[in-house]
DNA sequence: TGCATTTTCTGAACATGTTCAACAAACGCC
DNA sequence: GGCGTTTGTTGAACATGTTCAGAAAATGCA
């Protein structure tokens, strides 16, 4: 994992000079649409750029799941996708950027696993919160290698940052439905669903390190938790619970921590 | 941060077969006690092994602080005490175990310093919890580089492991006796004094990132959240309260989660 | 003192992440 | 087809964390 490794500061802050503070991109160059996808081509016809990035991808996906993240070198990610390291690092510019484009690749199945839960609110959250964990299970020990970096707003794979963002909405957006469906005010929707999402969060937290069959404990923890909580929803509607409501979004607000906002509707 | 780098699965395993997991010590070895110091001299002389050692943690500490920790390289600390490259490695068996032994060492100073603040419970809470802000600051840039190893529970760094355990049990002190002094009961005390560690490592995970001046964001987080739980710490020992301390504290021993206990007394 | 043992130190060597100058292939346009 | 430009690739080189075999120094003991 380590960093640009700077010889001394000389470099570093030559190469500061050209670049801005951290690189937008992590990925070396956005495609520059090549073939322009035509309105009734839906398949772009993937280039051969992709093809490569794809390869690429692949193979150090699945060396990250059977050797470990530390364990497998970019030596072995070029070899097994048959290019020179240097190739390699052409199409993706560090080993951090292919973990993170497993992270954004896989994101879509992640989310989508539990929309077609039905029941109460306490079962579809639970239904939500579990397929999340468990599509997560096989990368954990991934993450736990950059999980440090998932609470650096300033770092693109941050949870908090920018480049997240549309991710964090994502994420959001089944709960806050739920939660509208039992009937939450739209105001305590968007409080309960950036709790929840913290929840979330946090159980990612003690997941990478749950070592306990299927990660078991932090499942038991997240139904501990959101039979605690789920029962209290209906309290932030009550002008108690408002009120406590505004002083927790405006404290998290003060804190630069902003909730993801619920889908409008 | 590049873990032993592993050539391949070989290697790994071979040194695996002499070692445990992980390594207990972090540092090299336990000194020998070669000058067993007798009962009338109580500061033990220090040996010129104990100097070496301080002096490469100074000089580290200081790089550490001066170009931050990434930028900081084993040769450059060698360098600053006199040292070859190896005879730094025979010292510190990695860069971390450097880090880690600034942790401990500043452990002590780091926990006194609100041990005088007066009044009630909302400003005895908020000068510890300020102070133990303010003192990890200058090291947050270094935190930051470890903080993924801070909620490892297998790691002796973390915050979670067994190895600091000692340093949760002190940390927890303070606010357990000013909740005790403010008449909660010993049930309550043990939650509410739990709870207030966790929040404490929460702001601790948005501190080591937070750039606006002094801290400020953190600082009043850690404020606003005070004045939210402060006032409702009461409502623990009524039926509702004790009810629900109880699960949560049954939920988060499942989890693992052991909080940790408050000093007898 | 002389010698064996333990502790400390040295510098080379290794594997790794990353960069870079040069080269090759593909493309766009004439 | 021919040619300049962009895109893709190569392998060497670099700085780093870590290891290791052995040299040097300190220590203990006869």
């Amino acid at each position: 994992m380590t960093r640009p490794a700077s010889p001394r500061a000389r470099r570093k802050a030559e190469r500061k000079a050209r670049k801005p503070e951290r690189p937008a991109a992590l990925e070396s160059r956005t495609t520059p649409s090549r073939t322009t996808p035509s309105r009734t081509t839906p398949e772009p016809a993937e280039t051969k750029r992709d093809a490569t990035r794809r390869r690429l991808l692949d193979r150090a996906l699945a060396l990250f799941q059977q050797r470990g993240v530390e364990a497998t070198t970019m030596r072995d990610i070029a070899r097994a996708a048959g290019l020179s390291l240097g190739a390699a690092y052409y199409h993706f510019p560090s080993k951090d950027a292919l973990m993170f484009a497993y992270y954004e690749a896989n994101q879509a199945e992640l989310e989508s696993a539990a929309e077609r839960a039905t029941g109460g609110a306490r079962e579809r959250l639970g239904a939500d919160f579990h397929a999340k964990l468990d599509s997560v299970r096989p990368y954990r020990r991934m993450l736990a290698a950059i999980i440090g970096r998932l609470i650096d707003p300033g770092d693109p794979l941050s949870a908090l940052s920018a480049h997240q963002r549309a991710v964090r909405g994502r994420a959001i957006a089944l709960p806050a439905r739920i939660l509208r469906d039992a009937g939450l005010s739209t105001d305590s929707v968007r409080l309960a669903a950036g709790a929840l999402w913290l929840l979330e969060m946090a159980a990612l937290l003690l997941y990478v390190h749950d070592e306990s069959p299927g990660g078991a404990r932090t499942h038991r923890l997240v139904d501990d938790a959101l039979d605690l909580v789920v029962p209290m929803l209906p309290v932030l509607d009550t002008p108690f619970g408002r009120d406590l409501a505004a002083r927790v979004v405006a404290a998290l607000d003060r804190a630069g921590i902003s909730l993801p906002a619920p889908p409008p509707g």
